[in-house]
RNA sequence: GCGGCCAUCGUCUAGCCUGGUCGAGGACGGCAGCCUUCCAAGCUGUUGACCCGGGUUCAAAUCCCGGUGGCCGCACCA
């Protein structure tokens, strides 16, 4: 693949990445991002966070969490059993299969929860063999993304480096909900390194060993449906669905036919595109493309890779947009015993009957002694089932009880009910920020005349601005100098070059991608203003030099220099 | 994890098969200088590499073994 070695090349040249600790041999799938890769990275997130965080028409907050993640967080998430696969190895023809599958499937033997040795000692005692050629399967090996790693001395309690930023806010839900005044919807975003202990990690930055997701779980009350806006609804987009077909046309008329699971989901496929379009792509590049029932992740019941195309690597997935129901609130609540749902208040209060059960306590105290208290949970569970008729016959771990009259006594109570109680639904999009880094380069390389530009989007540049001297002269020099430093304070991010000849130092900030170049030539001395040059065109133009801050500043803001009246230079 | 191919200055590469002439050559880049008034110009100088560890040999960039890393395929994974 030239195309990806090209761009391989250029950014170990020019500083954008190359793999971590090269000195010592390197390490797959681990990647340092260069000065130029560090800037034009921070700059992909510094525009997610404006797109989805501070122009947010919904609540949106951005916490941060640890890496380290205690064990018992991630086996509620599921990650601890479904980033384990046991797997078995045919040693003839390389075939590979889940152990614990196959010797179901062969011996008729339940291998659910099997350890893995408890797998192995199976597959020596029992004969298991490769469905393709045959050959016995003798051993199985444990498969686990995760990183794992110990919190404090003595390996006491053992944790993982988180495979995904999502945990940490939902174990933190509470409190941010708390701080939110609890109040839904509600977005909560996180951007931060994860670690997955890939098998074979390759493709450049797209596939690492630790990586940087910029995610955010939006939590929803599922009942509260939301009118699409219209802005949404008329967005034009490209979705393969599970079945194969590709639908383009509307998002509202993908919902009304079901392709897509809810208006939320919609929502954030329209504020996904729109975030693709400011990094460079067209709508026309991006596909959504939904995943399969086997393919999607434990915790999810609709997802849709967000993908964009390369020229080294072909459409790769740079996001995913998916529908995790209430799936992890609902578990952590159950292993950590917290209460993570939360109470609305009904539009409508209403009144209802319910029983309730008049317990005389100090005589089922006397009765039962400490076993009281499962007596006094069977009873009402009885009166949550309705009115009791007859004798009271509780069955109890301790044998069946009949209770006196005189012990209990129901009656029906009339209740208002002002409050419905839930756990969120959330939709998680998650962007991987250096696969955006890789795709924006990518997609930016172009050529002319035999050299290479990146055509990054001016907001994405590693500079803003560049400034030259035309030759090696001291007065020209002085006078560059202090337009870089006037450029500095007024929060540009400046490139300056006085070395070689002026067509060098244009190529140079064309590969990293610097989108306009200020030249001061002689006319400038004279007080006639400095020539800007446009990246992609090579075009030039004369500001004043008291103009040239303005210049800059419509530039940033989208305006293109052959649109603003200026004198053109060559 | 498996198989095939591969690993030399910052980059691209010559050399390896047939061990010594390699104190590892070139180009581009970088740096210093000269020259230069707008697109990698020219000249001079300079910087800088045999992936790591063993072995064979008088002698290893070169042959052998192991490791690490890369690319491609299979498999796995999101």
């Amino acid at each position: 693949m030239a195309q990806q070695e090209d761009l391989d090349e250029l950014a170990r040249r020019r500083g954008f990445f190359w793999p971590s600790y090269e000195i010592y041999g390197g390490v797959g799938g681990l990647y340092d991002l260069g000065p130029n890769g560090t800037s034009v990275k921070n700059r992909i997130i510094q525009l997610w966070r404006d797109h989805f965080i501070r122009s947010s028409e919904y609540p949106m907050v951005e916490i941060e969490t640890p890496m380290v993640t205690p064990y018992e967080v991630l086996e509620a998430s599921g990650h601890v059993e479904s980033f384990t696969d046991p797997l078995t190895i045919c040693p003839k023809c390389h075939r590979v299969y889940r152990a614990d599958q196959l010797a179901e499937s062969q011996l008729g033997v339940k291998t659910e929860g099997m350890t893995i040795e408890q797998l192995n000692e199976l597959y020596s005692k029992e004969t298991v063999k490769c469905e393709a050629c045959g050959t016995r399967l003798e051993t199985v090996q444990s498969f686990n993304l995760l990183f794992q790693t110990w919190i404090g001395p003595f390996n006491s309690e053992r944790a993982f480096l988180r495979p995904e930023t999502a945990q940490g806010i939902f174990t933190a839900f509470k409190r941010t909900f708390e701080t939110a005044r609890r109040k839904l919807p509600l977005g909560v975003a996180q951007v931060g390194r994860v670690a997955r202990n890939e098998i074979s990690p390759r493709q450049s930055l797209i596939r690492m060993r630790e990586f940087t997701i910029m995610e955010f779980e939006f939590f929803f009350d599922p009942e509260d449906a939301n009118a699409l806006p219209k802005k949404v609804a008329d967005t034009e987009v490209r979705i393969k669905l599970s079945s194969g077909q590709l639908y383009v046309g509307t998002l509202g008329d993908a919902l009304k036919k079901g392709y897509v699971a809810n208006a939320w989901m919609a929502y954030f496929i329209h504020q996904t595109l729109g975030f693709m379009n400011a990094l460079g792509f067209s709508t026309a590049e991006v596909l959504f493309l939904e995943k399969g029932e086997k393919e999607r992740a434990h915790y999810s019941s609709q997802t849709f890779d967000v993908m964009v195309p390369t020229k080294g690597w072909g459409d790769i997935e740079v996001a995913g947009i998916a529908y995790r129901t209430d799936y992890d609130l609902r578990h952590h609540s159950q292993k950590s015993g917290e209460d993570l749902s939360v109470s609305v208040a009904l539009p409508q209060p209403y009144a209802r009957t319910v029983v309730r059960a008049k317990v005389d306590r100090a005589a089922i105290g006397k009765r039962f002694g400490e076993r009281s208290k499962e007596v006094i949970d069977a009873i009402n569970q009885l009166a949550a089932s309705g009115m009791p008729q007859g004798r009271i016959v509780l069955n109890l771990s301790f044998g069946s009880v009949e209770l006196d009259e005189g012990i209990v006594k129901f009656e029906e109570v009339s209740e208002r009910v002002t409050t419905r109680k839930f756990y969120p639904h959330v939709v998680e999009p998650s962007f991987g920020a250096d696969r955006l880094l890789y795709a924006v380069i990518d997609h930016s390389i172009t050529e002319r005349e035999g050299r290479k530009i990146l055509s990054l989007p001016a907001a994405l540049a590693p500079y803003d601005v560049a400034v030259f001297p035309l030759i090696d002269d001291e007065s020209m020099k002085a006078k560059a100098l202090s337009l870089v430093s006037m450029l500095k304070s007024s929060g540009f991010y400046v490139f300056y070059d006085d070395d070689g000849t002026i067509g060098r130092r244009y190529a140079r900030v064309d590969e990293i991608g610097v989108p306009w170049a200020i030249t001061v030539d002689d006319r400038s001395i004279k007080g006639e203003g400095v020539t800007i040059r446009d990246r992609d065109s090579w075009q030039q133009w004369r500001v004043a030099d008291d103009q040239v801050l303005s210049v800059l500043g419509r530039l940033r803001s989208g305006e293109k220099l052959y649109q603003m009246d200026l004198p053109r230079e060559r």
